[in-house]
DNA sequence: TATTGTTATACTCTATAACTATA
DNA sequence: TATAGTTATAGAGTATAACAATA
């Protein structure tokens, strides 16, 4: 391991916080968590059980169950009884929870790519580029 | 503005919350929330008043109360009463929390370094730069 | 009056443990 | 018995509004 060079890991880190609040501050502006943007994000072309969607978020069975309530009660997502084994539960975004992601979304990717402005564009790619290839090894 | 082309925003999204959930982690490991890990980083050169904290964190001056009084409640800062200005509380670490402080900033230098360990070393030099050049012109 | 901070209150988010229903 | 999910409970984190003390 090569030594860690405590000012180029700040840099990470401090991109990495800016991305956050941004992402936080888009969703707050829709009375969103951030985790229930991640919710709707996932459930766009998906249908997964509680547990699973709990794999996707790392949370646990019973945080998942609070998480999908306070989707449903606001009309964003439906729970559906599985069909071969009774004790599963799949979520899905309803017509309304799927517009509004949609919308969220758009605006998410709008609300990065005016942070990523301060580069010129082949320096944005070169950026995502490396991006992609810490992601891809990552835990 | 330039087209968003999506799959480079989300790359960098990804890289934020793999940073962020590597953070939140290691902080949870010592039963602090990033947060509370955050905190202490801020604290580390400065003692500073309750208001100035909270627009160092993003925080309410309320909120700023809340995560004090468990800090200090855990004996890792203290309140101090201002010199010149009898209603100004600063706020500054114990030498107990200093030296938790530094404990845990190190890890999370060893744990951002690991995860950039993908990269062979000028690429992650490349990286950082990049990032300075985002957060430098950012909100 | 204006400012700094705390307190009262409420809601989200999260976890652990106990429980229910199905397999 | 084992698994999927819910519920009961508790604590952190956050906000708004009302309050206290100081300027």
């Amino acid at each position: 391991m090569s030594e860690p060079a405590p000012e180029l890991v700040d840099a990470v880190a401090e991109l990495a916080f800016a991305v956050h609040a941004r992402l936080t501050a888009l969703a707050a502006r829709h009375d969103l968590s951030l985790t229930q943007m991640r919710l709707l994000g996932i459930l766009r072309d998906r249908e997964p059980p509680m547990l699973e969607l709990g794999r996707h978020l790392d949370l646990t069975k019973s945080s998942v169950s609070g998480l999908v309530d306070r989707a449903a009660r606001r009309g964003l997502v439906e729970r559906v009884p599985g069909a071969s084994d009774g004790r599963v539960v799949h979520v899905r975004l309803t017509d309304e929870g799927r517009t509004f992601a949609r919308a969220v979304e758009q605006e998410a990717a709008k609300a990065l790519s005016e942070l990523l402005e301060p580069l010129p564009e082949p320096d944005r790619a070169r950026l995502a580029q490396l991006a992609v290839r810490v992601t891809r090894g990552a835990t």
